[in-house]
DNA sequence: ATGAAAAGTAAACGTTGTTCAGTAAAAAAG
DNA sequence: CTTTTTTACTGAACAACGTTTACTTTTCAT
């Protein structure tokens, strides 16, 4: 049996090895720079090969956008050692939107492909997108709980954040900002953090961040 | 002049026949249905002779993306009878996630071309998105100022209600809410509903919508 | 060593957006 | 009215894409 195994081994590494060059490829130059030929050319092998190791290019992105969530859950990590579980959430949208600017092109395929977030019935782990929302709702559940309120509020408030950052993320990501919205970096951080003040029910959230003590972080730690 | 004038009347007519042309490839088969080839034969002429009238693919799909915001400037004037503004904005960000909806692919594509926003030098017009954009400004300084909060807000909420509403669209549109998000709809207009509430400083916020008046209100007038 | 199975290749297929030499029509010039 | 020039249009071609397929090479089992 062990010659199969080594056949699995090669073959896994191979994966591994398309994976990698796709990686650099879309770090280099962007979603458009990952073509099928430019592959085949940097691992070496011809264009046809690929496919015995992947379905199709779509296969491939799919991995691509796993390793995305899971960078994002290694963010998610870093924030464990925050007491204050309000500090933990406003945290986790200011790292999740830096994380979205520093790979605007990966961000952006990742919630392009779609449907990354439904379970396949062939897997049995859990897939990365759906642990970070899992873990998202942990500290939002974290929240409501330190301040006594309904546990039941944990999906409405968690989408309430998740899709805010989410959509602060997009419009950063595709340039949609740039005309109205001055300054950008600020105004972006800022009405996330508005929000979470008021949906944490803070009563100083109307007074403006400006001059509050939210001006002091703007910038990312 | 009359002469050129015709020729100038021909030529916009082309343009918005190779449009129309666009348009209905569109609804029909959604974004790949938009070839060139699709278009000419749809307007029946050569494929060649669509670059006459439009710089390349980009610019038919720019004009249709302006049209895209067209519809949410009509949609916005419906909204202008409503009286109390904090129902306006509530309703506007209702029909915005809908009109999200009901064009998927019309949606996803006015925030992937990118740079819609900035205004160019040449047109002297605004541009569709920046007044749709500025009018939700107007309902959002209408609605701090009935609660006399500072109008220097404005900016920060209009954000962060606009950028909530976008990314529950594009979370809907590209179909990345369906496993863990149930039930979908109720539980996309309670997120924003209750991100409005908790901006506005509704001290009743915490309270379960399912409990409170918004559950009547769950379908789209 | 021989035959079967797997791995890899080169070329081709069917798309796509876009360009370009050539042609037909229309306007301007004589 | 004829000639010239400008404009409108076509059809074929180009380059690049993802993918498939017939064929060759390598590898494994008998």
């Amino acid at each position: 049996m062990s010659i199969q195994e080594r056949k699995a081994r090669d073959a896994s590494r191979m994966r591994e090895r398309i994976f990698k060059a796709t990686l650099d490829l879309f770090a280099k130059g962007g979603y458009p720079a990952v073509t099928m030929r430019a592959i085949a050319q940097a691992i070496e092998y011809s264009p046809g090969t690929i496919y015995r190791y992947f379905r199709d290019k779509n296969e491939i992105l799919r991995e691509l956008c796993f390793r995305g969530f899971e960078m994002l859950l290694a963010i998610q990590a870093e924030l464990s050692d925050l007491a204050d579980p309000l500090e933990r959430l406003r945290q986790a949208g200011r790292r999740y939107i830096s994380f979205a600017q520093q790979h605007p092109d990966l961000y952006a395929i990742m919630f392009t492909i779609g449907g990354l977030m439904k379970k396949d019935p062939g897997a049995v782990e859990d897939r990365p997108p759906l642990t970070a929302y899992h873990n998202l709702e942990s500290a939002v559940a974290a929240c409501l709980d330190a301040r006594g309120w309904p546990v039941a509020e944990v999906p409405r408030v968690a989408l309430a954040l998740w899709s805010q950052w989410h959509g602060l993320a997009m419009l950063l990501v595709k340039d949609q900002l740039a005309g109205p919205i001055e300054p950008l970096q600020a105004c972006v951080h800022q009405a996330a953090d508005l929000t979470l003040a008021a949906l944490s029910g803070d009563p100083g959230h109307r007074v403006s961040p400006l001059a509050g003590p939210l001006s002091a972080a703007l910038l990312p730690p």
